[in-house]
DNA sequence: TGTACATCAGTGAACGCGCGTTCACTGATGTAC
DNA sequence: TGTACATCAGTGAACGCGCGTTCACTGATGTAC
C-alpha cells in the first residue's frame, strides 16, 4: 500500500521525514519498508529513472518510425517537460550528488533507458539508409578504445566517432536542462522552450538525423 | 583576518559551522564578519565564481593571441582542472541550487566573467578575420529576439547564430564537467581527460576557431 | 459460525546529532590624556 | 611613561529545529480448528 503511494507520490522532499510526511505516515513506519535511508533514496532514485525513462520512451514512440529527427526531438523534449515538472526528482538524479551516499548496481539499469534509446535511434537512422555523418577530427586512441568497448557492450555497428557524438548528444541534453533548471541562463534567454528546441534541433542536425537516405 | 583566512580556505563544507570549524573558530565567530547563513553563502559563491573565472583567464592569457581554437581549450581546460580540485565549490555555483537560498544580483558579475571571457575569444577570431562559421538551420524568431538583446548587452557585432553557438558552448562546457563529477559517465569513459579535450575539440571545431583566416 | 491466536501496518515517544542563531562574556589591542 | 577607557575579535553556553534511527506498543486483518 505505502509502497504503492511512494511510488505515485514521487519524492518532493528527499529526506526519510519528508517522505514520510508526503505520505501520511509518522517518519518510522517507513522503516517497514525500507531497511534505511539510503535504502529509500535508492528507491527514489530508480523510482525517478524509471519515470523520466518512461516519459521518453512514450513520447518517441508516439512518431513515425523513420522520422529519426522527430524522434529525437520528442525525446528531448519529453525529458524536458518531465524535468520541469519533477525538478526535485530531477535534481536528485542530475544534479549535485547527495553526500555520503554511493549508489548501488540497481541504478545502473534504469539510468541507462535514455541513453540507450538515444543509440537506438541513431541505430535505427544507419538501419534506414541515413548516411552516418564523417568523422571531422582525430579522435584520441583512448577514447577510441572507450567507445568500441561501449559499442561492444551495445553489439552496435555505429562506427566510434558516431558514438562519441551519442555520448555528447546525451551529455548536453542533460546539461542544457540543468542549465535552464538551475537558473544559469536566467536574464540571458526568455524563452526557454523555444532556446531549448533550437539547441536540440542543431544536436539532431549534428547527428545527421535530417540527412537524406541512401546519400552515403 | 577570518575574512582572508574564509578567501584563502575556500568552502570544502557549505554549512556554516562547517565553515567555521575550517577556519578554526566557533560557529558564532562567524556572525562577526557575515550577518547571516545566507550571506555567507553569498561570499562562498561569490569567490568560487571569482576562483574558477581566474583560473580560466590566467590559462587563456597564457596562450598565443592569434590561436584561438588554443585559447578555448585552455580556457575549458582550467575549468575542468579547477572543478576536479574544488568540487564541493563546483557543485556550490553549477550543482543543484541550495534549497531556500535566493542568489542575489552580487553574484551576476562574477558568474558572468567566464561566458564573457568565451565571446572575447570569438569576437577576438572574428576581429583576426577568421570566418564565422553560416548558419546551418532557422532560428526561432524568439530566440532571436533573445540574443539580440545579449548582443546589445555585450556590445557585440557577432551574428544572432554565433552568440547561440557561444551560449551553447558555455553550457556544454558546464553540462561536460557536471557529467564526469557527478559520476554518469561511470563505467562509459575511462579516459575522461582524453574524451573531455576530444568534446572541446570538436565544439570548438563547430565555433570556427580552426578556420583558416581570410576564408570567408 | 464462533473463538483463539498470529501476522501485519502503522503509531508515538525517545535518543543523539548537526544545524542556524542569540547572548552575555573575555581578553587582547588601540587611543586619550 | 603610565593609567583609564573604548574597541575589537572571538568564546562558550544555550535555544529550537529537522534529521535518521530504535523500540515497545496498538489495533485491524487473516488463519486454524
Amino acid at each position: 500500500m505505502a509502497r504503492r503511494q511512494l511510488a505515485e507520490h514521487g519524492s518532493s522532499g528527499l529526506s526519510l521525514r519528508a517522505v514520510a510526511r508526503e505520505v501520511g505516515m509518522v517518519s518510522s513506519a517507513i522503516y517497514r519498508y525500507y531497511p534505511s535511508r539510503d535504502d529509500l533514496l535508492t528507491a527514489l532514485i530508480i523510482d525517478a529513472y524509471q519515470a523520466v525513462g518512461e516519459a521518453a520512451e512514450l513520447a518517441e514512440a508516439g512518431v513515425r518510425r523513420p522520422d529519426h529527427l522527430g524522434r529525437w526531438l520528442a525525446l528531448t523534449g519529453a525529458v524536458r517537460d518531465w524535468a520541469s515538472q519533477h525538478p526535485q526528482e530531477y535534481a536528485l538524479i542530475f544534479g549535485s550528488p547527495v553526500p555520503g551516499y554511493q549508489a548501488p548496481r540497481d541504478t545502473v539499469d534504469p539510468a541507462a533507458r535514455i541513453p540507450l534509446l538515444i543509440m537506438a535511434i541513431l541505430h535505427d537512422a544507419a538501419q534506414a539508409g541515413r548516411p552516418v555523418p564523417a568523422a571531422d577530427r582525430p579522435m584520441p586512441r583512448s577514447v577510441r578504445t572507450d567507445l568500441k568497448a561501449l559499442r561492444g557492450l551495445l553489439a552496435s555497428e555505429l562506427p566510434e566517432h558516431q558514438l562519441g557524438r551519442a555520448v555528447m548528444a546525451w551529455t548536453q541534453l542533460i546539461g542544457s536542462i540543468s542549465f535552464e533548471l538551475f537558473g544559469h541562463l536566467h536574464g540571458v534567454i526568455v524563452d526557454y522552450q523555444g532556446y531549448f528546441g533550437y539547441q536540440m534541433g542543431r544536436i539532431g542536425h549534428e547527428l545527421g538525423l535530417d540527412l537524406r537516405p541512401g546519400t552515403e
